[in-house]
DNA sequence: AATATTAGTATTATTTTTCATACTTACACA
DNA sequence: TGTGTAAGTATGAAAAATAATACTAATATT
């Protein structure tokens, strides 16, 4: 009796049979929404800096390209999660707001804020485990 | 007093000058964790059912591949988040669990849980904003 | 008339992620 | 002797994400 082909094995372990799909895990359709290397820190900026203006964003988001943030903005509109308004003047003026809805994300913004503070320290010590 | 260059316009509203980057950011730092396709539902799966093992993973989680499920739980693994256990068994078992620190994740992944269930809702009725 | 300003767009390259496929190991069982 | 099993590795191809660069519009200021 050296292997878990046994009958013993077989019965004590049952395999659960719990189907995990990536279109309807809600924890995958977050991570869609916020997902990639911009999301997270452009609305972490815009809950800060609310209401931020395109180039401010582009100058205090370290790195990234104005392709870039155009892009990511729009998607983050089209989701729901900010809203972008259009001021008629000359140059142009554009103020990027969490939306209502935007903001029902906090919890999960803070919650991360926080887990990724620690797992910093954690990896500074050397990440022993 | 068509446009924003006037004196009045720049003194109302001030650059705030914060800066968001990449390698401070410490909600960027746990999307760097739990991005990707697949972290988020692979976390999810074993949470629910660890111990979980790499065949009944493969299973459940659907549309990965072999080298993907292996790739990522690695990562997890390096990142302290999931710990694997080998049985010198043949064939082979492994099995994999949250860690203690994994666990500390618990709070993102269920108001990220919560959080997708509505934008699924929403999305199905429209996305009107 | 030339230059600066803001918020973009368009296009092409490069990099990173993900996928597909074939291969391996050690033993049990037919 | 040959086949099945679980948990992988290795390799190259394809797809997706990101970056780099150049361009635009409308007006104000110099």
């Amino acid at each position: 009796m050296k292997n878990n082909t046994n009958i013993e094995n077989q019965e004590d372990k049952p395999e659960k049979k719990i189907i995990f799909d990536e279109n309807s895990c809600p924890v995958t359709a977050t991570m869609k929404v916020l997902g990639g290397k911009w999301k997270a820190i452009l609305i972490n900026a815009i809950y800060h800096t609310s209401p931020a203006r395109f180039g401010e964003l582009k100058r205090s988001v370290k790195g990234i390209t104005q392709s870039m943030l155009t892009q990511q903005l729009r998607e983050l509109e089209d989701d729901g999660i900010i809203s972008r308004k259009i001021y008629a003047e000359i140059p142009p003026r554009v103020e990027y707001t969490l939306t209502e809805f935007g903001l029902t994300l906090s919890p999960i913004i803070l919650s991360m804020a926080k887990w990724g503070k620690e797992y910093r320290i954690k990896k500074q010590n050397g990440m022993k485990h």
